[in-house]
DNA sequence: AAATTAGGTTCTGGATAACGGAACAATCAA
DNA sequence: TTGATTGTTCCGTTATCCAGAACCTAATTT
């Protein structure tokens, strides 16, 4: 087993320091993190030195945006978001809906890219967020298609607008339904007024991640669900294909 | 001075990898930061124990997903960047072109946040990198209202451009024209064709960020810089009132 | 198929760098 | 002003990391 146990005790704070709402001080991250103060003191000043973490004008530590910096890299660096890139902004091209790629990531559902449409969609999730499971149409979509790569939620199913499939018996029709046809949908299941359809990425059979085309409800109602659900189903299989090496 | 040169290593990984393009296996990790191959095998395993970084089907290493889980709400935790989401969405509606909030960290000038124009300005700076001090709008504001909070470049100031002021003497001049005028401009000084309209957001007399709004040379002659400026002053204006609670 | 190369992983003892208690400084409260 | 709380620095001890080399594994060449 080996230890790095100072590099652990850095991450240690970096993730601690993410799950604050509130920037916190020495005394604070040491005790919750049960290290004494100098020790704490020192990790936070290397931290700080490259920007993982930052100190607001009382002096309390906080995330540094370098760290943003490194996860925008992260998610380039993944080879499906290389590939999707060029088919989202066609689609949005065409569109004019805001495009995204997700992906299920440690058990979520994860926001991977986007391309962001002309229309006014406020509130869209930014890359990096994760989305709730049972109430979009993407969650549906990997629990009609790969189950094994989320967790799915424990408790209660949270219903989110009178629309969301609250009980697991309607959930499973709609994602017998998703399973059926090849793509999921969603109409004011997670928030009323926004309606996405959604078409998984089949590498050899295995779902990578998934296309979301979102609009408000009114909107998707005018462009037609079929006609939006054809075209987003082939942009998943463009961006399979480009992962496989035939295009 | 204090060191923590495990910690500082570890960080150097991260960002190695982030900047690198493709997966990369310890031998060539080793070789490009001059760490001997365990070393940099103790390092990465330590840092995938985390999730900070992963390997891919072939067993090379890349960023790993838990680097945007840190990363999330970093943004969102800074007052500043919360100040001007908003009104940076707000800009970006009703000019169309990219624009940026920029901050100083660490000495540097680093990219906040942005929100992207329908334009077609390709290879803008992404959020958490950093840019040039002298050879920017955002730059040369700070030059002119906190020095402070900058490092300038000690040796030789790089010509990006035939337009670049690579002289002391013409970048002083710009600086003080910025003070002046109470925002600062860019024409072609950094990348050729990009044209840059920066305005201080300033609270309290002290300058907490820029907002910075780009767009290609012709496009901002088209679009009349005088009525862009005005509306990035305003906008910064609004941003330190959302800030002070004024609004 | 054997041999060779390249890369990945494990082991180990010695040197070094991190640890943490305590002293010091700064800030805030009463 | 005094007292309390928190942030920063110092320094001797010792646990821990470092690096070279050995060991594996897989792929490529002859």
């Amino acid at each position: 087993m080996e230890s790095l146990r100072t590099v652990e005790k850095a991450i240690d704070v970096l993730f601690h320091l993410q799950a604050q709402t509130v920037p916190q001080g020495v005394t604070a991250i040491g005790r919750a993190l049960e290290m004494p103060k100098s020790s704490t003191h020192r990790l936070l000043t290397a931290l700080g030195r490259r920007g993982l973490v930052e100190r607001d004008e009382r002096g309390r530590y906080r995330s540094g945006i370098a760290l943003v910096a490194l996860a925008l890299g992260a998610l380039d660096c993944d080879p499906v978001v290389r590939a999707a890139r060029p088919v989202l902004e066609a689609e949005v091209e065409e569109l004019g809906e805001t495009v995204f790629l997700v992906g299920a990531r440690g058990g979520r559902i994860v926001v991977l890219d986007k391309a962001e449409g002309s229309g006014f969609l406020r509130a869209s999730p930014r890359i990096g967020a994760s989305v709730p499971v049972h109430a979009t149409a993407v969650g549906k979509l990997f629990l009609a298609l790969a189950p094994e790569s989320i967790a799915m939620p424990a408790g209660r199913l949270e219903a989110f607008t009178p629309a969301t499939r609250a009980n697991l018996r309607d959930l499973a029709r709609e994602i017998e339904r998703a399973r059926r046809r090849g793509f999921a949908e969603n109409v004011d299941e997670w928030i009323l007024g926004l309606s996405v359809i959604a078409a998984p990425v089949l590498v050899k059979g295995r779902m990578w991640a998934a296309v979301a085309v979102a609009a408000s409800t009114q909107r998707l109602a005018t462009l037609g669900p079929e006609r939006v659900a054809r075209r987003t189903v082939a942009a998943a299989e463009r961006i399979a294909a480009r992962l496989e090496g035939r295009e």
